[in-house]
DNA sequence: TAGGCCATCTGGTCCT
DNA sequence: AGGACCAGATGGCCTA
């Protein structure tokens, strides 16, 4: 029976990451010895969040968070991530397993030879560090979006669904602006709709003529009226 | 309390 | 082979 103990604390300058918390951790096990230890680590939010199952934006405030985990708790965690299901049946819904199957034939799980449940744990938290990183990179894609599509001040910041299709009509607007400079005809036509559309979720919907169609009511378009005028005030800002 | 939005985990598939 | 990409699932927070 581990007794090895370990507090995590988060520091102010956060450099080590949930995976090298749990290299450390492995480090620890892997010596075997029955004493207590206690093992200072500075952890970023995320780590803190991995390791606590919390959100770090609603949960951890500031640097004065410390977070005692029981080592063998910390490993039942890790079990859960990388645990075999293959019989377990962890139920999957049809719409799941059809997507999995696509485009091939019927697949069997994909098995990595020749290492142990140990190695594929790491190598599932490595994935899950990566994919992480991923959708902060693509979050920070989106922040710089928001930043250069005009659009009505809210208090709240522009969901990411209202802020592709407000970057969609922007660009369509600015493409517009360009064909009339040219003396060609203007390839989209904005209509304000009317209020109150049959999903009833909007004020007021910006609507494509011409051609092109928007795909979908989307929860942007409470928004759009309002900012269908603005960016049409911007485009004559900018361009004398 | 329901619904919207989001972050994260997860495993399949694609790509290099 | 391994990383990137993708989409489903899940659970938390927030607001009307």
């Amino acid at each position: 029976m581990l007794r090895n103990r370990v507090r995590l604390l988060q520091g102010v300058q956060s450099t080590t990451t949930f995976l090298g918390i749990m290299r450390s951790l492995e480090r620890l096990s892997g010596s075997d010895q029955d004493c207590d230890q206690e093992m200072y680590i500075d952890l970023d939010d995320a780590s803190v969040d991995s390791l606590t199952g919390k959100r770090s934006r609603h949960h951890v405030v500031g640097a004065e968070v410390k977070v005692d985990v029981d080592l063998m708790g910390v490993f039942k965690t890790i079990g859960k991530v990388g645990e075999e299901s293959d019989s377990s049946g962890s139920e999957r819904s049809p719409k799941q397993a059809k997507r999995r199957n696509r485009g091939g034939p019927p697949t069997t799980r994909r098995r990595k030879s020749g290492i142990s449940a140990r190695e594929r744990n790491l190598r599932r938290l490595e994935s899950n560090e990566r994919e992480r990183m991923r959708m902060h990179s693509l979050n920070d894609a989106f922040e710089q979006l928001r930043e250069v599509i005009p659009h009505v001040k809210m208090e709240r910041k522009l969901s990411k669904i209202e802020t592709l299709t407000l970057a969609k009509n922007y660009i369509m607007a600015l493409t517009n602006v360009i064909c009339e400079m040219r003396g060609e005809e203007q390839p989209y036509t904005f209509v304000d709709g009317e209020c109150g559309s049959s999903s009833g979720d909007s004020t007021g919907q910006l609507e494509l003529s011409g051609g092109e169609q928007p795909e979908e009511a989307s929860p942007a378009s409470m928004h759009e009226t309002n900012n269908n005028s603005l960016l049409h005030e911007d485009l004559e800002r900018r361009i004398p």
